[in-house]
DNA sequence: AACTATTTATAAGA
DNA sequence: TTCTTATAAATAGTT
């Protein structure tokens, strides 16, 4: 029986806490679900117990992922942003690559050569000669 | 006064909905929030009104963003997929661009030259002769 | 927003 | 863990 106000602090006796946490979870779904049926609502409620297990609610109507999208959308905080940042710089060393490869074939076709040493030009030179001369068995 | 019991189902009276979601929502956070207390959890709770209107609540240890990591940790589901989709659609075509540049600049050094008709042969040669020109005439 | 008759949740004991 | 039950807390309907 509930014997006085309980007090709102921490439980320190561990069971207690753990039966305390597992039938309050329960109520705390079941207000959930109610919330969302009789009014119409969508509501998402995970929780960690202090030992770090996971449960959640999240009303029929609606998923985990859309709620987050929405609280995104919702609040104008980017809670993707470290995934985000990760992709980037992907895409950025990509664009870097890009843009030497790019490079590398405009002087390929005599372009932009004032990027180059006299040694690199040469050597470029003797490649394109090779090459030429490549193409020409090639198209015997 | 509570007369009989509540039946668990959309009421239909939008303004009595909304009494009632104001009601619930507060003895939702107020729940959320003592066993936060009590059992040292940690609780994100949110949700939108029928007319979508956000309300959070979320426990003083931690954060909203905190939450979705460690909720995307606990089980596993890539909550960012659908988001980095396109920014992996953008590393996907950057990746293919950079695939046609480097084989591009493997015809200009005469190999895989058997990607080519003879036509293109003879255009590559005609622009690798005047390249080399081009730079030998800058070697001067 | 405040009241209150009831229902509902739940703490502690079994 | 599940059940019981005394009591605290929430709340539906009303003002």
């Amino acid at each position: 029986m509930a014997r006085g106000k309980i007090q709102i602090k921490k439980i320190e006796n561990s069971t207690n806490r753990q039966v305390t946490y597992s039938k309050r979870r329960n109520g705390l779904f079941k207000k959930a679900h109610e919330l969302t049926v009789l009014c119409d609502a969508r509501v998402s409620l995970i929780m960690f117990s202090c030992t770090n297990k996971l449960h959640e609610y999240i009303s029929p109507s609606t998923s985990t992922k859309q709620m987050f999208d929405d609280y995104q959308r919702a609040t104008g905080i980017d809670l993707w942003n470290t995934h985000y940042l990760r992709m980037q710089e992907n895409l950025k060393r990509l664009k870097e690559v890009n843009r030497n490869l790019r490079k590398e074939i405009r002087h390929r076709i005599g372009e932009s050569l004032n990027d180059l040493s006299f040694d690199d030009l040469r050597n470029l030179e003797q490649e394109m000669d090779g090459a030429a001369k490549t193409i020409r068995e090639r198209m015997v």
